[in-house]
DNA sequence: TTATAAGCATACCGATCGGTATAATCATAG
DNA sequence: CTATGATTATACCGATCGGTATGCTTATAA
């Protein structure tokens, strides 16, 4: 791994909980320098634009969110279990390494989709893929017999990701992690429905 | 009405669509000047900074949405209709007169809970409020032997809140209305499961 | 060990940021 | 119709914005 390569992974590490928590056009050159101790100069040595940066950190912490819960599934056999991983994951948000400033898919959708097209793309990919995995792993539990035929996969898939990111909102805003684990209560009823 | 308290009803009209979808950091004063034809001097004639602006901005999208609802409302009879109406609003977004730019609560929620202390007090009273509404009208409906009794009113009116939000999220980045409808379905079918 | 390039800091660019002092213009009560 | 205060525009403030040109300082391959 070349210096470059590492001062790089540096700054992405420093800088993304900064753009999870102020935002990108909160953000400013200034708090990337303050985040990396770098100056101006050496961020620019390593990326283009600021849109570089923040890209990457959008990357970065969303990886971050997947390893949680793919970590997490591994430990799974049924699919059921695999299923409540979510459940599991978001109502014990704070014994995971997960990103500063809350869920990025949250906070990049609504800042950028009408004003950063690059970011919504990502954003917007990010939530496909999740609720596409979502689709197939209701599928693949009907197919195994362990969850009912008649089920509406796309639905659920869709209405487990609103339930999730509508709470996470709704916890970060009042400061009531318990309105989190409300709604994942409901959550776990809905996944238990499916049986 | 004077001249000065129509001005600043104009000022508020013409930015609070500016502040809902650029969001407050990404919304510049020039900004402002550009979506009312008025320049810096007069419209800090008439408020005292870009806060004052944005909270009244944030204020006056809250308004046009709980009137929406209100309005809706003041239609029906049962409290499973009323319950519904919620449904029906989501579900139209396009024909009623929303904010542009989505739901301001969920907008200025995740932009403001890490940034700006004041648009985050108000966010989060919005959603109390939402809150209180559902489980009263849940309490309601349960004491007139509409819904049944074992009914967890608190958790019900937070899942509502998160699937509304989370589904006007999902549907808004990836450009797909179909997305909000399919969750409003279960919306739906969870009122439904109320009875 | 030394040549060479890659990596980083300093200093600067024009533009725009939020905000204000002051002058011009307008509405309105007497 | 005029006087007066309220309202709006002009012009400007220092600070900060994102970005860059130019050197100094390191890492690294020969």
């Amino acid at each position: 791994m070349s210096k470059a390569a590492r001062t790089k992974a540096f700054i992405i590490e420093k800088t993304a909980p900064v753009f999870n928590t102020k935002g990108y056009a909160g953000t400013s050159i200034n708090d990337l320098s303050e985040a990396t101790g770098l100056t101006k100069g050496s961020i620019y040595g390593n990326f283009t634009s600021k849109d570089d940066v923040a890209l990457a950190a959008f990357d970065y912490n969303l990886q971050k969110v997947q390893n949680v819960v793919k970590s997490e599934m591994s430990k799974c056999t049924t699919v059921l279990d695999q299923l409540l991983v979510y459940v599991n994951v978001y109502d014990n948000f704070e014994k995971f390494p997960f990103p500063l400033g809350g869920c990025p898919i949250l906070n990049t959708s609504t800042e950028a989709d009408d004003t950063h097209p690059e970011l919504r793309k990502r954003a917007n990919a990010a939530i496909l893929s999740w609720k596409n995995a979502l689709v197939g792993l209701i599928e693949k539990g009907v197919k195994m017999k362990e969850l009912r035929a008649q089920i509406d996969a796309e639905q659920t898939a869709v209405a487990i990701i609103a339930l999730i990111e509508g709470g996470i909102m709704i916890a970060k805003v009042t400061g009531k992690s318990s309105f989190r684990k409300a709604v994942m209560q409901s959550v776990e009823k809905m996944i238990r429905g499916l049986v």
